[in-house]
DNA sequence: TTACTTTTTGACTTTCATTGACTTTGACTT
DNA sequence: AAGTCAAAGTCAATGAAAGTCAAAAAGTAA
């Protein structure tokens, strides 16, 4: 298993322990697992990004330390949250990235997310030119979170 | 014998044992059989389509890997039948229709039925022009078939 | 044979992970 | 107030893996 993934794991199941919210200190944990200090914030900026609901603050200096908290929202301010941040067009890889933070706080199931994936895809979409496709794509998943309030 | 049918059976036996699910490593798996790595990605890309049954994903990076897995077979059949049916366009009502018998049969949930039509709607796709929705709305929902087979 | 399709190969690209050197910030001491 | 030290932040280099693409080779059918 990856160092990443382990660490990011780890992060989880700390998250899951402290209820959504996790304060840890870089250095140390980062001698903890044996690996050098930037590792843990490459883990958190490729893995807990804002994108995937999660809330990052950090202080520096002596006793600093890394504030992770997990966002869980009423579900209609949570997809609206989507709705709104999703904006005129989107990128197939952002859209999958949405619907996968969807699928990770339960809102949908995983075959849900793959129909909404397969409407979105660039295959679907094919006819179109490329920028109009982007504009579709919101539109068409502006138009599934708001089936779903 | 050639290399891609001994390649494809390998995966398919590696399959077997794994439950239809499979991770390997593309670099790996190829020194191991002795042909460039590329030599995989053209097996996989030949033989493991999702026209076919199956579902790939990767990842690129270090401890990169490439998924395949394998769906129960059976109802591809029938799904294939509505796939044609559907042709290359399709009013908002017949695929209403289409997707209640779809629904009626087990293939989809209720809710999964929604996502589906919102995809489809009117709203979703009023950025085209009447017959184009009609054109896109045949693409997207064969997407979808697809993305269940 | 000839035309067409599939396979094989390898060069090049893109993405992701890991590391370490260097910078910035904040708290504590003097 | 200034200096020191202990954190976290930033960034670029390196390496590891998969993706892409087109040319060459090998099959295949007419």
């Amino acid at each position: 298993m990856m160092l990443t993934d382990y660490i990011a794991q780890m992060i989880e199941e700390m998250l899951n322990e402290g209820d959504g919210i996790l304060e840890l200190q870089r250095n140390e944990m980062a001698s903890r697992i044996g690996c050098v200090p930037s590792q843990i914030s490459y883990v958190i900026s490729s893995r807990f990004t804002p994108e995937r609901g999660y809330i990052i603050e950090s202080r520096r200096g002596g006793g600093g330390c890394i504030r992770i908290e997990r966002k869980q929202m009423g579900r209609n301010e949570y997809l609206m949250h989507f709705f709104c941040a999703i904006g005129d067009e989107i990128e197939e890889g952002e859209a999958l990235a949405y619907l996968k933070n969807l699928t990770g706080n339960g809102f949908i199931s995983e075959k849900e997310a793959l129909i909404a994936a397969a409407a979105m895809s660039g295959s679907a979409l094919s006819l179109l030119s490329p920028p109009a496709r982007c504009r579709l794509r919101a539109s068409i998943f502006k138009q599934i979170i708001l089936s779903m309030m």
